[in-house]
DNA sequence: CTACTAAATGAAAATCGTTTTCAGTTAGCA
DNA sequence: TGCTAACTGAAAACGATTTTCATTTAGTAG
């Protein structure tokens, strides 16, 4: 389950942020996404419907999102940040091919228990985590074989 | 445990890579270090008794050494990048702080079901994962409460 | 020890993602 | 309808990282 629109104008406008036409659509464009987004490929998707986005307000609104915790912030490789709606109770994980690339998605994960451990043991709020697996999928392991 | 400076530099030349006295200092830099270290502060420790190196010297070793798996490159929050000698057979995971960035280490995963059941699942051989939380410490906690 | 060559170095410039500044616009309320 | 704080977009600034290029050096062969 995620944030419905309606919670999220909600929490803004509660904190005396207002709820323009470009905030609409931003939260709009990450809340269809399932993937993580970075700013520059929301960017991308608005511009083709609000071709006058700046992407200045791009990162302006999801800085806001991710500080009263509505979407989750993720830094991967590279320099880039990315960003995903919070689904409260679900999250979702990737099975990467190191050779070809293929993604696959997988949601459960059975890190409560361990999650419980580090907050108490460390005394912080965990918000979320990330976890992927690497490795080799049949095709590749097969080209691997044959060559 | 961690990697000797022999093995590093045996692993090197393995690929070719020369022994230059730069790459010593920064593997030694690395080395002593029990924190992560971002590149510009190796730059500025190394500095001292090397006044002539180059950061970008910096980069490109600390390139090759992630690549090798000889050190652990990790990503935070702001843009910046950090990097920890590696501990071979321990896995090392990450638990960040969203606001402040601090990083707490943790080698406990329990993740052996879940790949076995992932690789049945999907006939990938896995080869590695990550794993980071990201939250909020104590000290950030009580700074918003209190904020 | 000397000469050679591929690899490595450092400085400067280029690049990329992100943030700041600022003048003009707009949402939300009286 | 009018007011004002909040928002917007363009351009400039910024900081981290990468590329380019001329010079130097490690490792090796002679």
């Amino acid at each position: 389950m995620v944030y419905t629109e309606k919670k999220i104008e909600n929490e803004l406008r509660k904190r005396g942020y207002k709820i323009t036409p470009q905030r609409r659509t931003i939260v709009n464009t990450v809340m269809r996404s399932r993937e993580h987004l970075t700013p520059a490929e929301i960017y991308e998707r608005i511009r083709q419907e609000h071709p006058g986005i700046g992407l200045v307000t791009i990162y302006r609104t999801l800085e806001i999102l991710a500080g009263l915790g509505l979407i989750c912030e993720m830094h991967a490789g590279g320099n880039c940040r990315s960003y995903l709606m919070r689904r409260p109770s679900e999250h979702h994980h990737h099975l990467i091919c190191s050779d070809c690339g293929t993604v696959i998605d997988f949601t459960d994960c059975d890190l409560g228990e361990l999650e419980r451990r580090l907050s108490k043991k460390t005394s912080f709020k965990i918000n979320g985590h990330l976890l992927e697996f690497v490795g080799q999928c049949r095709k590749c392991r097969e080209k691997t074989m044959a060559g």
